[in-house]
DNA sequence: GTCTATACACAGATAGAC
DNA sequence: GTCTATCTGTGTATAGAC
């Protein structure tokens, strides 16, 4: 038993410093939509249309937020980017393509982030716990983006909503996977692994979707994930004592 | 350690026992919103009344479901349930109306068929599992209610929001007692219980936000209450070995 | 690249016949 | 109690001046 507390103690890095390694600025992510798109877009300087994009991508959260993104008028849009009607639609043929262009810019960026943070570690129960940690962390940087891509999910044409739904299932899969290996080293217990990690990513997304209640708790996102990690490894792990 | 042994294998009931007992049907529900609302509807006799607002809320919930309340047009729902769009408006004054009485209408369900669950149980143990599956089986009995209490809370004015808000904190906070006084009474570990109450929380309500999921991995509502129980035991109980 | 002005579709809601 | 027909506001989107 005294390995297993050694591990427990080997505390993975703090947000502050997660944040520091992976925060990539709300410019950086505008201006990855523009190469991604400036063929559709009327705008050809890049330095104009990454501010505008960021502008953009910042008011459309704060309304949708408010009142979801079908209930956004371009006219709120445009009174809330201080951008004209004719100027928005320069930057995307439509609201719907513009939709589509958050979500999928939205997967992408958890997609792309989360990959490497599993493989960084050997150990089974560090996997998961990397994994875990990297997942709310990410969600806190990009909150907006995550809270949106969830919320505005149904607002998506039926191909749109199976991709959506199949990168749910991925994400879910990282952490069966590790549960599935960890049984297998004998390090976990035996069990319903795509349940467990089913409930386990309920847990972390319930950190963007309840913001409100967690700050009212006056919880941080380190004392969440501690926790959160804390009640999964007695979980998972096989009886020690 | 064999009294807590007994105590978990004590099942209590299954699904098809609860929705027996506790099934309301979907007329009694329409019935219980006619006698709340009857001063300010148009219609009169109760059986029409009641058999069209079943039709109605029904179609709501069927259609918002799909892309959401907001981007239900009167004409959708007029189409759904059959009735003309002069019809509908006896029924209720307005469509932000007819949201309002639909939210209020599930949270006083979810509350009212709640509370009793609570008191019937005297151990701490048996309580906090009859609490959870009580709610996983609501929440699978009024599923549309609860989803679309959820999903829709942001079309609420914002006086309306705090109060869906602080009952969101009423049935966390049911969760949060019943881990305060088990600690209290040295059967659960302590530890910060209003987070833990939280993220109970999140797992129950995932049953019903991601009913798409479940049903693809072909899991019940028994055996997705169970599993949740069985994660949530060692989770709080003191170390028995 | 951005603006103003406007087209035109569709939303919520009501009046009045039946 | 329910229908059809219609009013009026607001939505998305575009045209064309600057």
């Amino acid at each position: 038993m005294p390995d297993i507390k050694e591990k427990v103690k080997k505390e993975l890095m703090n947000y502050k410093e997660f944040k520091k390694k992976y925060g990539a600025s709300n410019q950086e992510i505008a201006r990855e939509v523009f190469l991604e798109n400036k063929d559709a877009m009327q705008i050809k300087k890049e330095k104009t249309a990454v501010n505008n994009l960021e502008k953009i991508f910042s008011a459309v959260f704060s309304i949708s937020y408010k009142k979801g993104f079908q209930a956004m008028s371009m006219r709120d849009l445009s009174q809330k980017t201080g951008m004209s009607l004719g100027a928005l639609y320069a930057y995307f043929p439509g609201k719907e393509k513009l939709l589509g262009i958050i979500q999928k810019q939205g997967w992408s960026l958890i997609k792309k982030k989360l990959d490497p943070a599993i493989r960084d570690q050997e150990d089974y129960l560090e996997k998961l716990k990397a994994v875990i940690k990297t997942h709310v962390f990410l969600s806190e940087l990009y909150r907006p983006w995550f809270y949106f891509t969830f919320m505005e999910v149904r607002q998506l044409k039926p191909a749109e909503i199976e991709i959506v739904k199949s990168m749910e299932e991925y994400t879910q899969n990282t952490l069966y996977e590790i549960l599935v290996l960890g049984e297998k080293k004998k390090i976990f217990k035996s069990g319903h692994h795509n349940l467990t990690a089913s409930l386990i990513k309920s847990m972390q997304q319930d950190w963007y979707l309840k913001r409100w209640k967690y700050r009212k708790m006056k919880v941080t996102v380190d004392q969440f994930t501690d926790h959160l990690i804390s009640l999964v490894e007695p979980l998972v792990l096989l009886q020690t004592s």
